[in-house]
DNA sequence: TAATCATGTTAACAGTGTCAACATAGGATG
DNA sequence: CATCCTATGTTGACACTGTTAACATGATTA
């Protein structure tokens, strides 16, 4: 029986990654994830100064893990430019909806992200990753052009995910426009990505 | 002193709308708000079953809000269909952005909204606000196109409030892509909506 | 070897949602 | 009018939460 854990924060953040996406951030408790890595349920703190800063921890992760992700649909190298962007689309909804209450998680308010930089670096830096696909797809344009077309397709996406999401409205056995809607979509997202992004 | 409150289902939930604005979802307690309107903490468990049945109460009337708030744009009847679309865009964006923590909660996951049919009925309702105008400015599209073309708006401007609310991106004085192209699109958002929309 | 410091533990605090048991007021019924 | 019922309130308790203070241990370093 060895007092030190040994490596205690990196299995804290794991289990916490697992915990976030099984249970919701909301209903993850620090003590449960003390409890299961067989630590005392104050021992995280010598770790983590408070729930939150391990939050933002599993957070970053999800943006790492996201980046990546849209990493490797933009490195298919046999598809076309447009090919690729429809990938990353679908991609980035697919991790959305999959991982549904990690995704909660890093577009949450109960991180500042202002105090924690490294996070700050991971959601800019999957940002870039749309960033250089649309800049391949749109030879010629001005930066500012870009950047702008950048916020529309990621609103897009972001915002199809929460729609998607959110059960109110995409069960298909109630019977209204939005319910109906949201089944059409959801059952053939690229097609509604090539009418929306009009590609 | 009267033992009985008289009007106390109503004192809660617009106390409990108040302090879920102010404070944010995840911090609101029963007992504060209890406490609020001179009750003892266990006399909300006479009005609902649980916190969040109150908690869907505050939802339900963030929907009616945002419907009406919709309808109101819709119905500036000096304007063209293009411009009372526009408006109804803009005015989405407004409540997102000023009434922050009520838009979160609506669209949180803490609420089961199967369980909760006048929520449910509250959520649809704002949706068809939105097939109306698409409606009028496509006229002759086909249901089926209608509801798609809704899902594609609506998820453009529920994902533009989203990224525009994170503050990890839009803070100008980070030079990054998205920060700078954050800023453009917040000082200016029915041009992002005419761009984006190709109005 | 001795001291320092990171990392662990135990005990305690105030706060939470929720339930069971009890109290009261006001309306319905005889 | 008297009586009972039911809606609505209260008190007390339970298990759980994040967090801090005080103490224990073990590895590194002087």
């Amino acid at each position: 029986m060895k007092y030190h854990h040994g490596n205690l924060k990196e299995e804290l953040i794991s289990s916490a990654c697992i915990v976030c996406e099984a249970d919701g951030h909301d209903r993850m408790s620090l003590r449960s994830i003390a409890k299961e890595a067989k630590v005392s349920q104050t021992a995280p703190y010598r770790h983590f100064k408070t729930k939150e800063s391990l939050l933002a921890e599993v957070s970053s992760r999800g943006f790492i893990e996201l980046k990546e992700i849209l990493h490797n649909a933009n490195a298919k190298k046999t598809l076309s430019t447009r090919d690729k962007f429809l990938e990353m689309g679908q991609a980035y909804i697919e991790f959305g909806l999959s991982k549904r209450n990690t995704y909660d998680l890093m577009h949450s308010s109960v991180i500042d992200k202002t105090q924690f930089p490294e996070l700050l670096n991971s959601a800019v830096g999957t940002f870039e990753e749309l960033v250089y696909v649309l800049a391949e797809l749109n030879p010629g344009i001005s930066a500012k052009d870009l950047d702008i077309k950048c916020i529309h397709h990621w609103a897009l996406v972001h915002g199809l995910v929460g729609l998607l999401r959110n059960e109110n409205l995409d069960v298909s056995d109630v019977d209204t426009p939005a319910g109906n809607a949201m089944g059409l979509v959801r059952s053939d997202i690229k097609s509604f990505l090539i009418a929306a992004f009009e590609l």
